[in-house]
DNA sequence: ACCTGAACACCGTTCAAGT
DNA sequence: ACCTGAACACCGTTCAAGT
């Protein structure tokens, strides 16, 4: 069993047809959401379905192809908040301002769940960068007895997400939610 | 602009074919989870499509049809834990022990969900009952003082939501879930 | 090597025709 | 009144045929 390896073509018409599908179905998510045709996708480009499925041959590759860019800017604003803050502040910045947020973005959140569920199996190194990052914040924060020890990073990371996704359009209520989830992380009395 | 209505027919043959499209419906989403074909149900039902749709207009409809008992009983069990215990007792046992293994098992939270969206317009009975029920189980929580005071009772069902949905296969993660829920429900400090 | 686009087996939904 | 089931416009996915 080999690995899908949905990585950049080399060839110069082969890798023009990627870049344009990834910038088309970008804009596709953004317009009709992450359900938005395939097929719909590949006549927006200007290709044939069969281009599509060989670059991508899963909705869940395509959108992750989208959205590396946002994992990537995600990963590197927890290395800045962990050099600017002490490590409490530094992973409630990253949660409250960046990740729920990114999370609201249609797409992403899917992108987010799918990284924290297979990372372990690093099959893809942005993925892989993203749960190191947030790990590092979270372990910062033990390290220095701010949040409680029996937490780990993906019970924060799943309990962001499902604040993120079921709050849409209500701020206020989605302030709340993270208000108790962080009283919530405060080392155990 | 009329309420769908989708209530259960009066003549007998009618009945006979609705209460048949439920149950169906009901093994089809414990075999094959709630995604499953509504055209696949209707066969398997011995049905037409036609009957189908027009019993339940929606794929929400029929998901609520399935589900109302088990609401109803969430409901019931609420009012249960109230008499017998205190307020904060009653609330987190009703979370852990029935409102999160029954959002765990498929189809359940899609109509949990949506009752928690669309209830002010009381457009289902059950639905409107389900979050009477949990609104009075968080207010005389909060009327002892045994939860904070800033909080709503949505918010507390949409984080369960939220927990039990992503905690998928992994009961230890689930736990650890709602134990920082329920510290964070604590008074504020 | 890579691409096209017709073709396949589906899906949700509707509606003329039946009883 | 209620039901049937063919029909419609789609969907994801594949693959012979091209360049």
């Amino acid at each position: 069993m080999r690995a899908p390896s949905p990585g950049r073509p080399a060839r110069a018409d082969a890798l023009r047809n990627y870049e344009h599908i990834v910038e088309t179905a970008r804009e596709a998510f953004a317009e009709r959401g992450p359900e938005v045709s395939l097929n719909a996708i590949a006549q927006r480009a200007g290709i044939g379905a069969g281009t599509l499925y060989r670059h991508f041959p899963t909705r869940e590759a395509l959108i992750e192809a989208v959205y590396r860019s946002d994992i990537a800017a995600l990963t590197d604003r927890a290395a800045e908040l962990a050099a600017a803050h002490d490590p409490l502040a530094a992973l409630e910045s990253w949660v409250r301002e960046q990740l729920v947020p990114a999370q609201q973005r249609p797409g992403i959140a899917t992108t987010l769940k799918d990284a924290l569920a297979r990372a372990p199996e690093a099959f893809s190194l942005s993925k892989e960068r993203f749960n190191q990052a947030a790990d590092s914040l979270v372990r910062s924060a033990q390290a220095v007895g701010a949040i409680r020890q029996d937490v780990e990073t993906r019970d924060i990371l799943r309990m962001a997400a499902g604040i993120a996704t079921s709050s849409e359009g209500d701020p206020a209520a989605c302030k709340r939610m993270l208000t108790i989830l962080f009283d919530g992380l405060r080392p155990a009395g």
